[in-house]
DNA sequence: CACCGGCATTCAGGTTGTTGGCATGGTCGG
DNA sequence: CCGACCATGCCAACAACCTGAATGCCGGTG
C-alpha cells in the first residue's frame, strides 16, 4: 500500500516511515498542509492518509476537507496531541475515518492503517477492486476516484453488496431511501445514470448492467 | 432478506414488520389471501413467507398451495391461534416449512425465518440440477446460467414445481398470467419456445416435453 | 435578504427489450 | 390422408428504460 503522511515533527515522520517500510508499505510524506495538498491530490494514488491535526501552517482537518473537495477519497487517520472527545468527534466530522491520540503505539497505527486500506468487502470479494468509503461517500478503483452524493452512495452500495448478482429495483429503493419515501420510478433511473457517469469518468472497469423488469447488477 | 407477511390482525402485522426492520430485513405485507396471491407470486422476490392460517377470506394453507402451484418456492412459516398437533401436521402437509402458535415470541419468529432464509438460498426443490433463483429470475445448471424475463420465469417455475409430472396448459397459463389475463393459445407456445431456446443455450440437461393435448412436463 | 451551488426530483422524448399474436410449416393421431 | 395440435420465424405494440434538461429545495455566502 501507499501511505501518505502529513506531519511536521521530523521524529515522528521518520519513525512512522520506517515502521511502515518494515510492514511492507511505501510512504509519501508531507511536512505541512500546503505540501499535503500538492502531494495528495485526487490524482495521487495513496491508499490511506495519516494526518496530523496540529500542523504549523494549518489544521489537519481543514487540509483533509480541502483534499476531499479536490476529489481525494482515501480514508484518513488523524493524529493529535489532544485526546478529548470533542476533538475526536470533529475529526470524524471532517471526513476522517479513524483517530489516534499522541503518544501512540506505532504498531497500533499500522494496524489501523492496514484495516482502513483493506476495507472493501471481506465476504463477497468483488473482483473489480472497487472500494467504497462510507465516511466520505467516495469510491475508488485502480484507475481513479470520485465522490458520490449520499443517495448515490447508498444506491451503489446496495448494488455492489452483491457483485454479479441481480439486485431488485425494490431492494435498491429500500437502500437508497431508508425512510421509506415514495419516489417516482424515474428518479431511480436518474440516479443510476449519474452513478454510471461517475463510474466511467474514473474509467472504472465495473459497470452497472440493467436487467429489464427485474433490477440491476454489477459486472 | 425480503419477508412476505400475510396476516389480517394489524397489531401483529405492525409488530412483526417493525421487528423485521430492526433485524435488517425488508417486509412486504398482505392483509388477506387475495392480496397475498397478488403480492407473492412467482416473480416476487420474497425469501421467506409468514402466513397466518386463520385469514378472514380464506385459509392460509389454501393460499400457500395456490402460491405453490403459481410457482412460488419460498419457504413458509405458518402462524395460528390453534396449537393442536393436527393443525401442525396439516400445515406441513400444505407445503409449510415451519410452524408457530400464537401467541409467539417475535424473537423466535425472526430466528426461524432467518434459519429458513439461510437454508434454501437459491431456492428450488427440483432434483434435475436446475436451479431457479426468484430474486434474479435466473436459472442455472451445471453447464451455465441465463436470465429469464419475468413471464418466462413464472412459466418455467410452474413447470419445474412438479418435475416429471404433466402440468396442464391451463395451469401454466394461470401461473404465467396471475392477473387472469386472457391470452391466445399460441402465445403459450411462443413462450415455451423461448424458454426451450434459453434452456439449451446453456446446455441444460433438462428439457420441456410437450404432452399433446394436455400440457407440458419437465424431463 | 438576494444570490449561488449542490443535490434531489421530475418531465418529455427517444431507444430498446419484452410481449403477444400471426402466418406458415411440421407432426401426431385417428 | 386429413384435421387438430404444436413448432418456428417473424413483426408490431407496448412498457421499461435511458437521456438531457428543467425545476424545486435547502444551506452557505456576500
Amino acid at each position: 500500500m501507499l501511505i501518505g503522511i502529513c506531519e511536521d515533527d521530523p521524529t515522528i515522520r521518520r519513525l512512522v516511515s520506517q515502521a511502515m517500510g518494515f510492514a511492507g508499505h511505501e510512504v509519501l510524506s508531507a511536512h505541512n498542509g500546503g505540501e499535503a495538498l500538492r502531494l495528495f491530490g485526487a490524482d495521487s494514488a495513496v491508499d490511506v492518509l495519516v494526518m496530523d491535526i496540529g500542523l504549523p501552517d494549518s489544521d489537519g482537518r481543514d487540509v483533509t476537507q480541502a483534499l476531499r473537495s479536490a476529489g481525494q477519497v482515501a480514508p484518513v487517520v488523524f493524529l493529535t496531541a489532544l485526546g478529548s472527545v470533542h476533538d475526536k468527534l470533529s475529526g470524524f466530522g471532517a471526513g476522517g475515518d479513524d483517530y489516534l491520540a499522541k503518544p501512540f503505539d506505532v504498531k497500533e497505527l499500522i494496524a489501523r492503517v492496514e484495516a482502513l486500506g483493506r476495507r472493501g468487502r471481506p465476504t463477497s470479494h468483488d473482483p473489480s477492486g472497487l472500494v467504497l468509503n462510507p465516511a466520505t461517500h467516495g469510491i475508488r478503483s485502480e484507475s481513479g476516484q470520485v465522490l458520490l452524493t449520499p443517495t448515490e452512495f447508498r444506491m451503489l452500495a446496495a448494488i455492489t453488496s452483491r457483485p454479479g448478482e441481480v439486485v431488485r429495483r425494490r431492494t435498491v429503493v429500500a437502500a437508497a431511501w431508508p425512510d421509506g419515501a415514495v419516489v417516482n420510478e424515474n428518479t431511480i433511473d436518474s440516479f443510476i445514470r449519474r452513478i454510471r457517469t461517475k463510474l466511467d469518468s474514473i474509467g472504472s472497469p465495473v459497470t452497472i448492467q440493467t436487467v429489464r423488469g427485474v433490477g440491476f447488477r454489477l459486472l
